[in-house]
DNA sequence: GAGCGAATAT
DNA sequence: AATATTCGCT
């Protein structure tokens, strides 16, 4: 445990296994095997003889660093650790073998180059920003994007069997030992994008049904809705992005709000077209196992037609007026109070008032349209 | 720092 | 289109 720089699964053994007798199977493996080396000659031959592949290697995939970042990546730390390795036994005995490579710097106009001993940060500030760049898009990546899938597939676990209730964060790394390569460690953390919570309809049942205790879609605030609906590992955020959503399709009012019957189903639908994707729903504890969810209208009755854009009627009859108003409410700020009823001991609505004009502009223009 | 809403990214 | 993430604010 420990001893490997880079896991196993990230080496670059395919890249190596060109048609020499030994085919190390990691970067660290090969430096293992070549320090067993004595003679300094014949070292130092097998590490640049390495340089240069990886380096080939490189060349290769220049052309498509932008979709495999992480390749440079491997490969520029694999180059930079064989070069400290190769820097290393040059200085320590200056042979005349060393004039053997020097041509061979020139061939690599490439990058790493006497940067090596600074290390390979010097080397990749000097690729410039282009360099930068995927790096820094690979930022969190390295490992960690190749583990995703185990991350990925050990949530899923957790979604389905309903252990860990809060332990969604996701932001799991492997612990392994990443020992002097502090950056492909660092750089692993963020890449890490949370599994997409898929709103089953369960779940947005469970969603509508907490808005309507809380006062409608409008009224309602991600906690408070997350707490209502019991689920366990259903984080704020993901309410919130969600309440985002159901809000925006409430309020959306069909331009020219067609009198004719606007097919309010048809939005509806998209929202339970969903109802195969995982119904690895849990509910905490409580679990209304009857019917609670019974008495939601998701069909409404009659107006269902009307501005909402279909969703469900519930919130209508809270928010009737409300729906209506959000146009005016560019105009008239005072409307507010009657978007936000219970509102006021947080101070929302008046928050809302309180927002700068550039706030304010943005968020009509998104109304507008 | 927690929550929120809007904007923006994926 | 549906989610996730980021940003500015209170």
């Amino acid at each position: 445990m420990g001893l490997s720089l880079i896991p196993p699964e990230l080496t670059l053994d395919c890249s190596i296994s060109s048609n020499t007798s030994w085919v190390p199977k990691t970067t660290v493996d090969f430096l293992a095997e070549v320090s067993k080396i004595q003679n300094a000659s014949e070292k130092i031959l097998k590490l640049d003889d390495y340089v240069h592949r990886l380096q080939d290697e490189m060349k290769k995939i220049d052309a498509f660093k932008r979709e495999l970042p992480l390749c440079m990546l491997l490969l520029n730390d694999a180059i930079a650790t064989v070069k400290e390795e190769l820097m290393r036994c040059k200085n320590s005995n200056a042979e005349p073998i060393m004039e053997e490579f020097i041509p061979l710097k020139e061939k690599r106009t490439d990058e790493t180059d006497e940067k090596v001993e600074g290390s390979k940060e010097n080397d990749i500030i000097t690729n410039s920003r282009d360099k930068m760049n995927w790096m820094s898009s690979v930022q969190g990546g390295t490992e960690l994007s190749l583990c995703t899938p185990e991350i990925k597939s050990s949530k899923e676990e957790i979604y389905t069997n309903g252990f860990s209730s809060k332990s969604s964060s996701g932001r799991s790394g492997s612990s392994s030992a990443t020992n002097g390569q502090s950056n492909v460690k660092a750089e692993q953390q963020q890449t890490n994008r949370k599994q997409r919570r898929c709103w089953s309809a369960e779940l947005h049942r469970r969603f509508v049904s907490a808005l309507e205790h809380l006062g409608g879609p409008q009224a309602a605030t991600p906690k408070q809705i997350r707490e209502l609906m019991q689920v366990d590992g259903l984080t704020n955020d993901e309410v919130k992005s969600h309440l985002q959503k159901y809000r925006l399709h409430t309020r959306k009012i069909p331009p020219t709000a067609n009198t004719s019957t606007v097919q309010p189903v048809m939005l509806g639908g998209l929202w339970m077209s969903q109802e195969h994707c995982g119904e690895s729903l849990k509910l905490s504890s409580n679990s209304q196992s009857g019917s609670p969810q019974g008495p939601i209208n998701l069909t409404g009755s009659s107006r269902v037609t009307s501005m909402s854009g279909g969703y469900s009627a519930e919130e209508e009859d809270d928010e009737k007026s409300e729906s209506h108003s959000w146009k005016s409410q560019n105009h008239l700020t005072n409307a507010e109070d009657k978007f936000c009823p219970g509102r006021d001991e947080n101070g929302r609505c008046l928050l809302r008032l309180g927002k700068t004009k550039h706030q304010l502009l943005s968020t009509t223009r998104s109304w507008s349209t």
